[in-house]
DNA sequence: AGGGCTACCTGTACGC
DNA sequence: TGCGTACAGGTAGCCC
């Protein structure tokens, strides 16, 4: 499910529920998530209080007003729900009880992980150590990207999708990016022109800042924490469009589909060189 | 050191 | 209807 634009809005719908509260009761039903469950996570969590959650790339950090701070990553299925009252669904995982509320983790496909630290060494944790730029801060621009791009023969949708370079882009923005900027997702990054890469920030910024306005992309699973849908589902133009007329030039061509790196990927060959 | 590929898991869609 | 297969928003950890 989820790429930057739905952990963001996961983070601000869980900041707008959870601030201040106060946890009662925590039920775990599958300890082996992505990596086990740690094996405290009860005790550790029970009377902590929420404060403020942050997010970096796909990653959100649940911080509270003890020293504690919670990474998790939801994998590809992993969604929050917050309810008034609780009535078990398959795949509900980690049940945590607040004051009249519930905070449940739900993963179909258990590719989620959750992780406990201190405060001040979450950011050291080698999930987040080796993140890329946030693409949505200020300071994040062409020539950073060039940076990264030198010396690398990979393709620029491969180059995107690692999470060293950038943090956050999954497969879904990475072709609605590069079809935005009207790169090819062939184009290997070390002949991309200065302009090329501006273009790719540009479109980088644009996706994602929409993405977010709209609450993310809802395939199948994906829901934010108050159980709504994400509509730039509404918005994508290429992503799941094979053999569809392109956005751009209409009839002239059909969006074509391609598996690189073991993953689909979606473009117009007519738009995008 | 750096890159590529596979495994992890369940559900769904599709062809026969 | 049922069975086999391919594929799905991600990434750690293996191998080369």
């Amino acid at each position: 499910m989820p790429e930057l634009p739905e952990v963001e809005t996961v983070r601000i719908s869980l900041n707008e529920h959870l601030l201040k509260c106060k946890i009662s009761k925590v039920r775990i039903n599958v300890k082996n998530l992505r990596f086990p469950v740690p094996n405290n996570l009860e005790k550790s969590l029970e009377g902590k209080v929420f404060e403020k959650i942050n997010r970096r790339g796909k990653y959100l950090l649940i911080n509270f007003k003890q020293d504690l701070s919670l990474l998790v990553h939801l994998g590809m299925t992993g969604v929050f729900k917050i309810n008034n009252s609780y009535s078990p669904e398959k795949h509900d995982h980690i049940v945590i009880e607040l004051k009249e509320k519930f905070l449940i983790y739900n993963d179909v496909r258990r590719f989620g992980f959750f992780k406990v630290y201190k405060k001040n060494l979450v950011m050291q944790s080698p999930h987040l150590k080796k993140l890329g730029p946030e693409p949505l801060d200020i300071g994040f621009n062409e020539l950073i990207l060039k940076k990264k791009m030198m010396n690398k023969t990979q393709n620029i949708k491969h180059f995107l999708m690692d999470q060293k370079n950038i943090a956050g882009l999954g497969n879904i923005y990475c072709s609605e990016i590069l079809f935005d900027s009207k790169i090819s997702p062939l184009r290997l990054v070390n002949d991309m022109k200065k302009s090329e890469i501006k273009k790719i920030v540009k479109s980088i910024k644009k996706i994602l800042t929409k993405a977010i306005e709209l609450g993310g992309t809802s395939l199948s699973d994906y829901k934010t924490p108050s159980g709504k849908l994400g509509y730039f589902k509404n918005e994508l133009k290429v992503y799941g469009m094979e053999n569809k007329n392109c956005f751009f030039c209409k009839k002239r061509s059909k969006i074509k589909k391609l598996v690189q790196q073991g993953r689909s990927t979606f473009f117009c060959m007519k738009c995008q060189k």
